[in-house]
DNA sequence: TTAAAACGTTAACAAAAGATAAGAAAAACA
DNA sequence: TGTTTTTCTTATCTTTTGTTAACGTTTTAA
């Protein structure tokens, strides 16, 4: 996909939560970049300050923790989507976890830098409020879900809820990352998946 | 506490994201509403839209759900702090769990209707978008903290950890509630408390 | 293409959690 | 104050999960 298409996917994309007008399009995305990470190449790292929010628009990547020396994988992203160290990227502070990409993968980013400028760029920065608002309001009714589960249900009922939505995680994502996901071990998994298909 | 003494309290919290103008303030506050709420009264309930937002300035509340016909608190907020039935507030549904107090309490009121009209006035739209977006952006910090917590810890961790933040939380909260805080049973949060203390 | 690494399942045992019930202590309240 | 309700702990038993290790299969990468 050439920069113009991405950029118009992200356009798209943004359309859900606001729209720009070509005029206020034309300056938003002259700050863009374009990137093209790996399989298994870092968005984010452990101790590193993230200083940019992707919006991945071909492929997907994982969280990871590093806990006792072993990998941890907290979430899933697939495009279209954003991908980002929120708390690093919000706070400045160094990030506590690892964003790994799972297949070679295709992202705009908007640096630190450039999503401040939109933020104050007088044309820009009403609707740029507007969207971050919006946009952390929706990963906060996410979490906001994915918090009850863990609160008010069994591993295998999470396990059964997953397989419900997430299909594409279901089928594209090592049963492990998945087991990590819900919070329960590798073993514990295959455990709940032999005893539902009895 | 009177109105204005609360309103002053309600500003002075809402500093640490935005600071309002004087006039400002003074178009803002004309539309705030003042409610006080007794022990086990519900701010927001199961299956009703969440007109409100609100600041708790004396006073503290839980958010639990029923599931199986048992209630399972979710979280807990001490004042000052905001208390909202976010997902309804934000989305205009009918909500998936209650909010009671869990003491006499006293609030600031934004009504949705209020919240709108300060997101849209000239004067006070880009200061509120602003607001709204780093007070999403707070919580969901929080919530990614959380959700941390249950994919890496163990409950015995999540309860060390407890112990060492929320010196509030564990003295003023009956225990059972703590465990389903934990994503555990009362019974075998007792157990943990023990194991600890031998 | 071949060697190495990663993945998923299973087994065996230990540790922890859920369910249920009983009883004591504390708190609510009338 | 006295009674009821709530809260917390403990015990027993069952179920589930964690841990470690083994094994066959698949994927990865040199």
């Amino acid at each position: 996909m050439d920069t113009l298409a991405a950029t118009e996917t992200f356009r798209d994309y943004l359309s859900r939560y606001i729209t720009y007008t070509d005029e206020e399009w034309a300056i938003a995305s002259k700050g863009f970049v374009f990137s093209t990470l790996k399989k298994k190449a870092y968005f984010a790292e452990v101790g590193k300050v993230s200083n940019e929010l992707g919006f991945i628009y071909k492929g997907s990547a994982r969280y990871l923790h590093i806990r006792n020396g072993e990998e941890i994988t907290n979430y899933f992203t697939f495009a279209p989507d954003f991908i980002s160290a929120y708390k690093s990227f919000l706070r400045r502070e160094p990030g506590h976890n690892y964003i790994q990409m799972l297949e070679d993968s295709e992202l705009v980013i908007v640096t630190h830098k450039h999503w401040h400028f939109m933020l104050e760029h007088p044309q820009l920065a009403h609707k740029t409020e507007r969207l971050g608002r919006l946009i952390a309001e929706h990963y906060l009714c996410c979490y906001d879900d994915r918090v009850a589960s863990f609160v008010t249900k069994s591993p295998e009922e999470r396990y059964l809820e997953l397989l419900d939505e997430g299909k594409e995680v279901i089928q594209r994502i090592p049963q492990h990352y998945i087991a990590n996901f819900l919070g329960i071990t590798p073993v514990s998994l295959s455990r709940i998946r032999r005893r539902i298909l009895a």
